[in-house]
DNA sequence: AAAAATTTTTAGACACATCTAAAAAATTGA
DNA sequence: TCAATTTTTTAGATGTGTCTAAAAATTTTT
């Protein structure tokens, strides 16, 4: 079994690993793991003595395929956890990440697959985002971000990049949620700002809020 | 916050509280905790320096105030979860400990009030122990051993004293439950050996059976 | 009340995960 | 290309929680 920092940084390789491709760099995964460049060679070092990631001096990390499976298994926990706190306690989609970090490490196969049951084998966590199964697949969604459609373009929303309370707490203020219908009026070439039409009523959104929406087109 | 170990010791030093009513030993703690008493020595310290334990020297520990809240907390917690993983997830009551010993951890307030809120407050966890409310209360029962009622004494089984999965797979394998009744038919001098009718069936047990089932009479 | 046995504490060490400061390697760019 | 900058690693230290071995205190036995 691994422990809870080696979990926490398995997940944080698994996150980086779609932007750097060819290998994640120590000065990435502190950024992302919120410490020092120095603590992330030790324990990347321990990593790789695990066989829980591939480590070349000076050339930044990649999971093996055991680092990877222990990364999705720990994604799963964390992302039926989140549809348990919303679904089955009334939880509000921007407070469960915090205690989703706590419950991801519980460590028995029975109450996860019992979890996954018990919430009837959801696809996706309540910000969006795909839920492998137990065997580990899960769904490559195709979303893009709302920042890439033009004006007169109609779209549902379907994911949020910025899952942080601050972005939620945003959305939830302008009525905005997963599976809701956006038509792009106007689009702005300075500032990449659009106006969206949404339940009837229009919004002006910043480029920010748009590059952190993933939407599917219709 | 406290860590893993200190609510594990506190909640360690709460249950021996009962039997060490002077103070908890340092070696009683050792033998509860699985490891050495030079280890305890150490944590007793620091707990005491952080006011959770009242420590003297040669003397055993006791709880502080907020020691034993940090505990009674910590329990309530477990019995929760485990009321959730066989009233929700379907676990049996022989499945729950080493689980529940993880959940018991899990920091957020909002969670353990939403859980208990969710399973509809229950009183008394999966074995018979009472739940402690938000503030802390909770009842004392009124509940014996089987072991102290004589021949032909009626009385309804409400709980177990030891927990462990091998007496509670022997309780299912003899259809023993919580809420059965039990008449003794004889109860044997030499060995305090019983004969007991439950479901109309008649069934031997020993003493060390009736020394860890907790009852009220009827 | 000593001696013997037991309990408890101290001393010193170790593993994990982290840190700061300094050195080494790699990259950038003039 | 070689100096400057950035990135990464090494070296040495810290805090938590544990251990073994030995010393100290307490309790039990004679």
């Amino acid at each position: 079994m691994f422990s809870l920092s080696e979990e926490n940084y398995l997940k944080a390789i698994f996150h980086l690993e779609t932007a750097y491709k060819s290998g994640v760099s120590t000065n990435a995964l502190a950024e992302e793991m919120q410490t020092k460049a120095s603590s992330v060679t030790d324990m990347v070092k321990r990593l790789s003595d695990k066989d829980l990631v591939n480590y070349k001096k000076y050339q930044g990390v990649k999971l093996s395929e055991a680092g990877r499976n222990a990364a999705i298994e720990v994604i799963r926990k964390h992302r039926l956890w989140e549809v348990f706190l919303v679904d089955k306690l009334g939880f509000n989609w921007d407070e469960v990440h915090e205690v989703a970090e706590q419950l991801e490490h519980i460590k028995s196969e029975k109450l996860t697959n019992e979890l996954d049951k018990f919430l009837e084998f959801p696809k996706r966590d309540p910000h969006g985002d795909p839920i492998p199964d137990s065997k580990g697949n899960f769904s490559v969604a195709n979303r893009v971000l709302l920042s890439e459609l033009e004006k007169d373009e109609t779209c549902i929303c379907v994911g949020v990049k910025d899952s942080s309370a601050e972005f939620l707490q945003y959305l939830d203020k302008n009525r905005i949620s997963l599976g809701k219908e956006i038509r792009i009026i106007e689009k702005e070439d300075f500032d990449q700002s659009m106006l969206i039409k949404m339940d009837g009523n229009e919004l002006r959104i910043s480029n920010q809020i748009s590059t952190n929406l993933f939407i599917k087109t219709i």
